[in-house]
DNA sequence: GTTTGAGGTTGATGTTCATCAACCCAGGGC
DNA sequence: GCCCTGGGTTGATGAACATCAACCTCAAAC
């Protein structure tokens, strides 16, 4: 209502990728530097979004896929008997919507889990630009393996470890997805609820809850609601099962 | 050691695309007739391998996916503290080795689980022969990005599902892929053993037995050994809370 | 024929985690 | 100030499934 508020939402300015602070995170990496304008010309910025607000909705038409420019996005599907399923968190740099590129509706929500801004790539431009640009083609297949074995990796966490390990192992992605963006590895604001947690992971809230004062006790971390500190990350990679060199997951 | 079975193993015969019986599910699928040479030109035939062989094997290098012409392919990945995820399985037709598109490394193994014969398409051909037929492009995003979304569906089962559902939608699964490939729906082979069906779905294997017993005993299927028939389709639909016309995920 | 071993089934017991319930805390609206 | 609500924590109980162990079956090997 208020007018000032106006000014975001209005024309949006046209992006610039080259200036981006996440061209090296996102697609602007898979192009040269010539190209760049070409890739420029198809990307619309989005609006910005709310926490809560759907960014798209499931089954409804396939329109584009989503880059993070900031915020954060959890994306879920809902089965016909009503049971949601969190099937990922997206921060910065990380594109949502390929697993909709096989069909005209979009295959899960996405919902903004805090104040989001968002840049669009239109799906009928996306395959004809991958067509012209071949590093942008190889780029999303490298992507979209990417994200299969994303999948493969939590349905293995799903189905063989313990909630311990499942919240150890999260934790780590998070951790080194920050420090990717420069941000700290150790210290800072999970950008998603409880709920989503255990939804994601497949536990109950209070299981959840309970690994959290668990680690805290252990003093691997401390935590305060969505603000974490994580003490001791080795110990926590044992957990997790993973090797100190070992690249996170999802 | 018998000198007739060298037939096979000697100079594999050039492969014809277009007389495949597989042509309607395959990759031929998605390329116009008059570019289905250059189809063919790329495509390599493979080997035949008896049950239990390796197709390839994880972290060994990436050198082509795989296509399934007649028997039956598991994936499966291991984990460094070496349990081990059976990752999907799949039907002649079916391709193999998507998920290691991103890297130079397969990102799981390959086990033939029945005398199987495959159809090759090298890494490096792959992107330059999807560049030339935007079909073909168009195509491979559509598998990749429904290979994604089977794999959130498997996620959603292992997290959300007890072990009849689980085991009804696998059933389910596999009967509507039967049909697709003018089998019969209702009547066949596993082309698994049921210690696979367990890893898959994230039980012991003991639950697998218990519950293929109370199926028989609903009069739901009868089992022997992997031999299957489907008595009550209607009633595994809904123990698979899945809506009667809806497609199967996996 | 016998042996062997992998794959499969059945039963008894145990453990992890879901569920139910109560409660706390912080923030927003009034 | 007060209420109210959503998100989070803690405790007690129960259920689904894993685990352990024994046993069966059948086909291939000898």
């Amino acid at each position: 209502m208020a007018p000032t508020i106006k000014l975001q939402k209005a024309a949006p300015l046209k992006v610039s990728c080259q200036q981006c602070s996440l061209s090296n995170l996102c697609l602007p990496l898979a192009v040269d530097e010539q190209d760049l304008d070409r890739l420029e010309n198809v990307i619309e910025q989005g609006r910005i979004y709310s926490r809560g607000e759907y960014v798209f909705e499931q089954n409804s038409p396939f329109r584009s896929c989503i880059a993070v420019r900031s915020g954060a996005i959890k994306t879920t599907m809902v089965t016909e008997n009503g049971d949601e399923q969190v099937t990922g968190f997206y921060l910065p740099g990380e594109l949502v919507g390929l697993d909709s590129l096989s069909s005209s509706k979009y295959a899960c929500s996405a919902k903004a889990l805090d104040r989001t801004s968002v840049c669009e790539l239109p799906a009928d431009q996306l395959e004809e630009l991958s067509h012209k640009l071949p590093g942008l083609q190889h780029h999303f297949f490298h992507l979209m393996s990417q994200e299969i074995q994303n999948s493969h990796q939590l349905a293995l966490m799903l189905s063989k470890r313990t909630a311990e390990e499942r919240i150890a192992s999260l934790l780590l992605s998070l951790s080194s997805r920050f420090q990717r963006r420069r941000l700290s590895p150790t210290h800072f604001q999970l950008p998603m609820a409880r709920n989503d947690i255990a939804n994601f992971l497949g536990l109950a809230v209070e299981t959840v809850s309970r690994v959290f004062t668990r680690f805290q006790q252990q003093r691997l971390l401390t935590a305060r609601g969505r603000e974490v500190e994580l003490l001791d990350v080795n110990a926590l990679r044992q957990i997790a099962q993973e090797a100190s060199d070992d690249k996170p997951c999802f």
